[in-house]
DNA sequence: CAGATCCGCGCC
DNA sequence: AGGGCGCGGATCTG
């Protein structure tokens, strides 16, 4: 914990790990509550559930201590609110997480005191009012005690320096999901306002459809014959349909592309409307968007392979459609960035494959296999390479699969080693060495387990199989893409002028598995488009210390983000 | 009637 | 016989 030495009243903006025992003010913001109410903290009197250590040697950038708390999300909001900017921590909920499932943590030294109070930590809801809660729970859980065991896993690991480098990872990314939540993707309603109403008519009123939406169901009815068909209803659809002749087996919008009947392109069309108006339509921008910034909540970690999820705002899935609302403030740029297939160049570097490692070294991999021979088309290269990533067993790809796996056998011999392992029933590991869930566990909860037959027992194992095959691969991708982030968050606050605060440089608002969005004074766009190049190599020495392996960027520097070119397209 | 589940769609 | 997610509406279930 930090010593006790008070100092005078703090500035508005603080810096936190310069301040051990002085006083703070938090906000409880967020929520119902009131934003401005701000109470004095003293350090010194923080619950049980923060802590502070002293960051080793080597370990940032900066040196200073390390704030060690049971759950980023519980506590930075609120210091964000008030000003705060957190260098460095140490998220006990989402490292003891990683932990209690890698293979090469003794678990024995992960029990103890209050230990199953913090694997039943759920993640902490952004409108907890951060000091009420914390008081509660403060009075089981000691921060110091959970840390140092943590550290005392890792220490006796045989895998600890790879750990310790997953665990900094993952604690930054929350320190950075959470300042992606505060400063918000600068978001213009007007713009997005004119999109719906050109698309889907004026707004219309709570419960009805708007009217070009509207239109364009009577067209489907008139269509078909069905007067008062909801096309909403996939039952109702899919009777209407077969009524007219048409016979299809579902209503999906591929199934639809093919039939040869003249409804087939209004109920396209209505259904590209339909999803428009009601995933990102007016509901969702009184929701999701305030004082011009749209503010998504992210769960880092949140999915089984370390992947980010998203629990609102939708964050990780809003369309190309809606994209041209997000735009830079005035005077302000967008520099967005991405990285051409991700996912085989990690396969790459963690199989330490030289010859997909040589195909890697241009700007587009599977260009790369076509050069070196390896394939006859792109096309193939990538369903090759998709396929064996996935488990696909059948078809072109499973053809191709075949043919790649004698030209490039450490790589597609690493995710086929991946899948065996998971068909027996074996946990695999990322290259960072975080474990998959078991089979009995949280991977499928469904009882399938007692032998109802044979055949399901093996479909089973075999759809195991098929996601550990992919965990090795996505898993280790999201490891590459925390550092990436991480080292980002560092370059860009240096970048800054020294007393501004975070909103006022440049700093990261979006990201999505492999790709960022850095919001930045134009005058800097130049400076962050080389950190973030930078950040991508140093992400690829970090992880992949022994075999590198290229990350080329595509990068745009833009003011809507609907003008960032995406060259690579949409693989990996 | 609330809550769970399914479907279809969007993103990677 | 293709991996990971979230979301909204319709439908099912207790």
């Amino acid at each position: 914990m930090g010593d006790s030495v008070h100092v005078p009243a703090p500035a508005p903006r603080v810096h936190l790990t310069r301040l051990p025992g002085e006083r703070v003010r938090v906000g409880t913001a967020g929520g119902e509550h009131d934003p401005d109410v701000v109470e004095d903290v003293d350090l010194a009197e923080l619950p049980g559930l923060v802590a502070e250590r002293e960051t080793a040697h080597g370990e940032g950038p900066d040196g200073g201590p390390r704030w060690v708390w049971d759950d980023t999300a519980r506590w930075y909001p609120a210091l964000l609110a008030a000003g705060v900017r957190v260098a460095r921590c140490h998220d006990l909920r989402l490292c003891r997480r990683v932990l209690s499932r890698a293979p090469a943590v003794d678990q024995s030294l992960l029990r103890g005191e209050d230990a199953e109070l913090w694997d039943g930590l759920a993640p902490a809801q952004p409108s907890e009012p951060v000091l009420f809660s914390a008081a509660a729970a403060s009075e089981h859980l000691d921060a110091a005690v959970e840390d140092a065991r943590q550290l005392g896993a890792v220490a006796a690991s045989p895998d600890a320096a790879r750990l310790a480098l997953l665990l900094a990872a993952e604690s930054a990314s929350a320190l950075v999901a959470a300042e992606m939540t505060h400063a918000g993707v600068p978001w213009r309603v007007d713009v997005h306002e004119a999109l719906l109403t050109e698309r889907l008519g004026p707004r219309p009123p709570r419960g009805a459809r708007p009217r070009l939406l509207a239109e364009c169901a009577e067209e489907v009815r008139a269509l078909l014959g069905s007067p008062g068909l909801n096309p909403d209803s996939r039952p109702d659809l899919l009777a209407a349909l077969r009524r007219a002749g048409v016979d299809v087996a579902d209503t999906r919008a591929w199934t639809i592309r093919r039939i040869e009947h003249p409804v087939a392109e209004p109920l396209l069309r209505y259904k590209k409307l339909s999803h428009l108006f009601t995933t990102n339509g007016w509901a969702w921008i009184d929701e999701w968007v305030s004082g011009g910034r749209f503010r998504p909540v992210y769960q880092p970690a949140g999915s089984a392979t370390g992947r980010w999820s998203s629990n609102g705002g939708g964050a990780l899935s809003f369309p190309v459609q809606v994209r041209s609302a997000a735009v830079a403030d005035e005077g302000w740029l967008l520099v967005v960035a991405d990285v051409a297939q991700l996912e085989p160049r990690v396969l790459a570097g963690m199989s330490g494959d030289l010859g997909l490692a040589r195909a890697a070294r241009g700007a587009d991999l599977y260009q790369g296999m076509v050069d070196a021979g390896a394939v006859a088309s792109r096309q193939d290269a990538k369903l090759g390479l998709l396929g064996a990533m996935y488990g696909a067993t059948s078809g072109e790809s499973g053809r191709m699969v075949a043919g790649l796996t004698r030209r490039y056998p450490q790589a597609f011999g690493l995710v086929e080693e991946a899948a065996r392992a998971g068909e027996r029933g074996q946990v695999v590991r990322t290259l960072l060495g975080r474990g998959c869930p078991a089979l009995g566990g949280s991977w499928d909860e469904s009882p399938d387990a007692p032998p109802d037959d044979l055949d399901a027992q093996d479909r089973h194992r075999r759809a195991y199989g098929r996601f550990t095959r992919n965990f090795v691969v996505q898993g280790t991708a999201a490891e590459w893409a925390s550092c990436w982030l991480a080292d980002l968050r560092n370059r860009l606050w240096r970048l800054g002028d020294g007393d501004a605060p975070l909103e006022g440089r440049p700093h990261l608002v979006f990201f999505l598995h492999d790709e960022v969005v850095v919001h930045a004074p134009a005058h800097l766009a130049d400076a962050v488009v080389a950190e973030v190049e930078a950040a991508a190599v140093a992400a690829g020495t970090l992880v992949f210390r022994e075999h590198p392996v290229d990350f080329p960027l595509n990068v745009s520097v833009v003011r809507s983000y609907a003008e960032a070119g995406k060259p690579g397209g949409t693989e990996s």
